[in-house]
DNA sequence: AGCCATGCACCG
DNA sequence: CGGTGCATGGCT
């Protein structure tokens, strides 16, 4: 039973708006979010550190953070993976380009990415859904 | 809901 | 001092 998700990636996601954080949101949906050990709710921006395996069998950290101030006075509640400036960078990857994670039986997790063809634009803005997909389940 | 942006801390 | 990531807010 190979789970495996992808997303489309946005421009802030590859740091191409100048944000100075490469990581993707994750969405709240239940699929998704299976795919992510499950982080406490109880606890503020509950985080964890997960380890990816690319193709060359290189190993990745990427971090699995749960911004959840929404409950502790603050205006957030979503999911995101962030620290992926070295992947995106080290292949390159520019937006709409997709990203590919697997885990394994065993539990074992891969990275991959496809490279897009040209994204859609309208009206000169990039306009995405959001991206994501389940590949398998 | 999802993408964009930024002040600040930390580190080489 | 420049790059990176955290945490948080803003905009559509």
């Amino acid at each position: 039973m190979t789970h495996a998700i992808s997303k489309v990636l946005s421009p802030n996601d590859t740091g191409e708006t100048g944000a100075h954080q490469a990581g993707i949101l994750v969405p709240k949906d239940s699929e998704i979010l299976g795919f992510f050990p499950t982080l406490p709710a109880d606890v503020k921006n509950p985080r964890m550190h997960l380890y990816f395996r690319d193709d060359e069998g290189a190993q990745w950290e990427f971090a699995f953070i749960y911004y959840n101030n929404r409950f502790f006075g603050g205006t957030r509640n979503e999911y995101r993976l962030t620290r992926m400036t070295p992947y995106i960078n080290g292949n390159g990857l520019k937006a709409g380009d997709e990203l590919i994670l697997e885990r394994h039986p065993g539990g074992a997790r891969t990275v991959t990415f496809r490279r897009s063809r040209a994204p859609v634009v309208e009206e000169g803005v990039l306009r995405l859904g959001s991206g994501w997909k389940i590949v398998a389940a």
